[in-house]
DNA sequence: ACAAATATCTATCGTTTGATAGATATTCGA
DNA sequence: TCGAATATCTATCAAACGATAGATATTTGT
């Protein structure tokens, strides 16, 4: 008579953790990229657990089997996301922290930096359909954040916005800690991010259903020339001429 | 033997549409200004119809004899944001809207006005603590819209977007449906919101909690800034400088 | 003051929810 | 190829859900 390893120990059978199947592994991505979508969708409460089962094609069981538990799978997408984001921000952020820890760069370098930055951050949060529902997924945690907000944060948000908070930080000639250096990143990355968080609304005031090869270009024109305004060195404030 | 003016077509008793008593009034506003918070903190689906009664410190069957189901309840909140908002925006706009159809303004006083229009949306925006929680209820529509975004957009967002596009428009010289002008408003917009749509976030990368006196003094001088210099007409793309 | 109109209550309905028990099917190393 | 390990299924539970019926309390014009 075998004792199941997957015995939990109040005895409840769950998928054991070192390993498992092949089979399993790919039924557990299954339901959480399907999960993805649902609760960004309709958010952790409006989704039931037999949406979630039926949306990634097993039965209900199967999401206590992987997870335990309806916030189990919850979870488990946040440390998907962050994953996922960690991945992608890691190649972007690469080579600008390189830089910034080495010899200090000129001027026109950091400026140039942050352009390509911010052209790589525009590329993946309005080319790619995939994040959508991870945007939301992230937004929704903000009204109140649970454990899933500290993985993402810890993970992704805080190392990704201090490296540009450093790039900022040596165009305006101060530390990252600084808080207007902190605010003028935080309006930075709002400009782009507010595509997605608004996204409906953005929808209905453009007709663009989605962005398209120039849709994206235009994007990227402008959000280039704001930022390249706001950095320029010659820049005085109210400067102004009447008539 | 009355018959109930209340009675609804299928024999149920709600609240008469036509007038009431004062104290129903009272009720009702309650029950909206609890469900405003109970909705944007949990959402729709995670709000359960019994949170929304005790937070307004009534019985369950109050919310059906006012709102008629949970949905009602829902709309309603969305009715009250709408006319909220439309108040507060209108009297932010309403010089510049006349400004706009009048004779054409100089540049100078074009910028002039934008630079109002952004600091009173910044005092709307950060300063005031009742928005919190519209503001998530709002975004929390983007993922998938109901009838409550048709309500907020075509009241308010519509018009007031439309407004900030053709001030930006002037500045640019062309027409406020150009789609930079769109894009550019867009982002404008973003920069201030994402304060509250990323509000978390916002707090542990800033570690503050909120806005008072001098903190929203130092964010309304950087957007200040940044759009002064954006629109600064000298403004070249592109113009670097080696080393 | 009294009756019609309005408001609020207690008690309960049928359904959906998250979760579990226990049987069965599949996988894969020995 | 056999059998332990892993994966999936059907059937069901108790609790919470949105909603309603019907009794009771409050308000207001006369």
């Amino acid at each position: 008579m075998p004792k199941a390893r997957a015995n939990a120990e109040d005895g409840r059978r769950r998928r054991p953790a070192d390993g498992g199947y092949a089979r399993g592994d790919e039924t557990r991505a299954r339901i959480i990229s399907a999960a993805l979508d649902v609760f960004g969708t309709h958010g952790f409460g409006g989704a039931s657990t037999r949406m979630l089962a039926e949306s990634a094609g097993v039965t209900l069981p199967a999401l206590h089997y992987y997870f335990d538990s309806k916030e189990g799978v919850y979870l488990a997408c946040a440390e998907h996301i962050a994953e996922q984001l960690d991945g992608r921000f890691r190649g972007l952020t690469h080579d600008v922290a390189n830089a910034l820890a080495g010899a200090p760069p000129p001027r026109a370098r950091l400026l140039d930096m942050l352009l390509t930055l911010v052209d790589g951050f525009a590329d993946f949060f309005l080319g790619g359909h995939e994040l959508e529902k991870w945007v939301m997924f992230i937004i929704r945690e903000q009204a109140q954040p649970t454990k899933a907000f500290d993985i993402i944060f810890e993970r992704v948000m805080q190392r990704t916005f201090n490296t540009l908070a450093t790039l900022v930080g040596r165009l305006l000639e101060r530390p990252a800690s600084d808080m207007e250096v902190r605010i003028r990143t935080f309006t930075l990355i709002g400009q782009l991010v507010f595509f997605r968080t608004a996204r409906e609304a953005a929808v209905r005031l453009t007709g663009w259903r989605d962005f398209d090869g120039e849709r994206l270009k235009l994007v990227k024109r402008v959000l280039r020339t704001q930022i390249a305004a706001a950095f320029a060195p010659e820049q005085k404030l109210s400067r102004r001429r009447k008539s």
